[in-house]
DNA sequence: ATTGCTGTTAAACATCTGTTTAATAGACTG
DNA sequence: CAGTCTATTAAACAGATGTTTAACAGCAAT
């Protein structure tokens, strides 16, 4: 009866374990007293915790589907204002302003330093939105970009969301608190950033169109 | 006569250590064998493994005079050509296209997961760098930003840089081999970075200054 | 009832890692 | 020379952590 309980409540708790601590950060201790089971049903049921990490991401992946919050952002709003949403919901899922989505979070740990399950989760997870992402942009230059262009513009608004993440306590170091609440929350960020974007897609096809006239 | 040989050793050995594998991932040992000395040298000289970590940053601060890399930009060159030229000095640093400098590595772990150093190495290393570009950006747009705007402006730019550096193992997931050496290396890269800011400031320069006159 | 399978548990185990200890050797001092 | 201080070393220690073991309980089937 108690058949795949226990194996599940490993599951589910350990996600969001991972997710705050790092694969090397949390212990199996942690998760097994988190999830209520004891210390040898881990490996009893995952063989080991590297086995687990990867089920958990796996299970994370199949749980809910994909860019479901982005959904509804491929119509035929203007690319600008859909740019600046998408930059929006990113930020909030990485945590500015918010509690962060915990796959988001397991995620960026992989990014950060990429173990056996990197190329799952960022083929499984990342690639969806960021194909959106390419999308928009490509709309938003009039499809005047190369492929390699339009990446690194992906790379670059990808890059900016992730280090207002990551260097918030760099950020309070420079700014007072005050003012970090005013002028760095999620709509004045997601703002910019689109600005930014947008003035740099700008020029890049301008100065583009400029060479192909030469 | 070897007083301070040993002592020497191990802060230098360390530096290089703690850069790559983080303070976590650097063992005492791994130091202690490096720099061929003794395991117990490194608590009889510092005292424990974080005082070490904290010596070692302030040698790496005292040893060679700050920004000394980028002396010779704040002349009365053109702000672009300045502003390219900083990123390129910072993505090398940062180690793209060559060999890490690990004090830049050092800052990038803190930046990551700040420690007790954080607060000295980010005014003692970051800060003198930041606040030159942060000068670079104000010319660029001719002084018409707030420092707010400013500000975003300067870390959406560190952002990006960081993110090419930590990224490099997902980007390649998305480009080939080819296209990754030819499309993203130091001297492409630096040149969209550039251009990138640029367009955003130009457009944010632009926006500032119709809602001005409104 | 016995057997065999499954899940559970506490304990043990093995390894790694930061730190401490106790002994030793060398150099300088009185 | 005796004494004291410093530096060095191998060993031990203590705690954390991933993994394994051996015993046990429940339950179904023979």
């Amino acid at each position: 009866m108690n058949d795949e309980s226990t194996r599940k409540k490993i599951l589910m708790t350990a996600g969001p374990i991972f997710a705050e601590r790092g694969f090397q950060g949390a212990t199996v201790r942690d998760i097994s007293e988190a999830a209520e089971v004891n210390l040898a049903s881990i490996n009893y049921y995952f063989g080991d915790k590297q086995k687990l990490y990867v089920e958990v991401i796996r299970a994370a992946r199949d749980s809910q589907g994909g860019s479901s919050a982005f959904e509804g952002l491929h119509t035929q709003v203007p690319p600008a204002i859909l740019l600046e949403k998408f930059i929006n919901v990113l930020l909030k899922k990485l945590g500015i302003g918010v509690e962060p989505d915990w796959k988001m979070q397991l995620l960026v740990s992989e990014f950060l330093s990429p173990g056996e399950a990197c190329k799952e989760i960022v083929e499984e997870y990342f690639r969806p939105y960021f194909e959106l992402l390419l999308g928009i942009i490509d709309r938003l230059a009039g499809g005047n970009l190369s492929d390699a262009e339009r990446l690194r513009m992906g790379f670059s608004l990808i890059g900016q969301c992730l280090h207002y993440r990551l260097a918030g306590p760099i950020i309070r170091m420079f700014v007072n608190a005050e003012q970090f609440s005013e002028e760095f929350d999620n709509e004045t960020l997601a703002k910019h950033i689109a600005r930014f974007t947008i003035g740099g897609v700008k020029s890049l096809v301008e100065q583009s169109k400029a060479s192909t006239v030469t």
